[in-house]
DNA sequence: AGATGGATTTTCT
DNA sequence: GAAAATCCATCTA
């Protein structure tokens, strides 16, 4: 299995419920950074309201969507970047939004990249993820997913005891059809799921 | 625990 | 000039 086979041949949601559980890792030079996946968003396309390529849209700003699968789509808003990996072949536009890890290997390291935030702060929300990984720029925007730093493991993935679909956060409300539709998969209990109730947390994060 | 408003910067109109 | 796939401090209960 390679990257761009994963990233393409099924829907988009199929590919956004089947990174939870998975690694994603970031070698900064020195150490890897890595954590489990617990929250992905899909944004599937022209059709898709909410996605940045809605319409056909086009730009240098988000060309990374219109790569092939397993290319990566990095962007910045508000001092706070997104990694985002493309889906589905050349010039169909869809993607898929990476918001949370549960934190592995270099947490002292995340820590510090998240001014001695702790916990699920540390993750538990795309720009907070990126902080915590140290990326401050949009340099591997555009790259293949084997040709960064970045890693995930499509070979093995860990044993997760619910997936919930829910609605996408963040996105414009003017169109209820697309904002109410549920392309946000998370583990369910995992407490680095960005918004999760205290009491719905569970002792062993989602996983069996 | 839930709601509100400000920060801040890239990108497009 | 305004919007944006966010985050955080601060308020109220």
């Amino acid at each position: 299995m390679n990257y761009e086979d994963f990233f393409t041949n099924r829907s988009t949601s199929e590919i956004s419920k089947d990174l939870l559980g998975r690694t994603l890792s970031f070698n900064n030079g020195n150490e890897i950074l890595s954590g489990t996946i617990v929250e992905a968003e899909a944004y599937v396309g022209v059709k898709d309201r909410a996605a940045h390529s809605y319409g056909g849209r086009r730009s240098q700003a988000n060309e990374g969507l219109y790569r092939p699968g397993g290319s990566l789509y990095i962007y910045s808003q508000r001092q706070y970047f997104f990694f985002d990996v493309a889906c589905q072949a050349a010039g169909e536009p869809q993607g898929v939004l990476i918001r949370a890890i549960d934190p592995l290997t270099g947490i002292d390291t995340m820590i510090k990249n998240r001014n001695g935030k702790t916990g699920p702060l540390l993750t538990n929300g795309p720009g907070k993820m990126m902080q915590a990984l140290g990326i401050t720029s949009r340099k591997w925007d555009l790259a293949r997913l084997e040709d960064s730093p970045f890693d995930i493991d499509i070979n093995h993935k860990r044993k997760i005891e619910e997936i919930t679909a829910l609605p996408r956060v963040g996105i414009n409300q003017s169109d209820p059809k697309w904002a109410k539709k549920k392309l946000r998969f998370i583990v369910a209990g995992n407490p680095y799921v960005s918004d999760i109730k205290k009491k719905d947390v569970k002792k062993n994060h989602g996983f069996i």
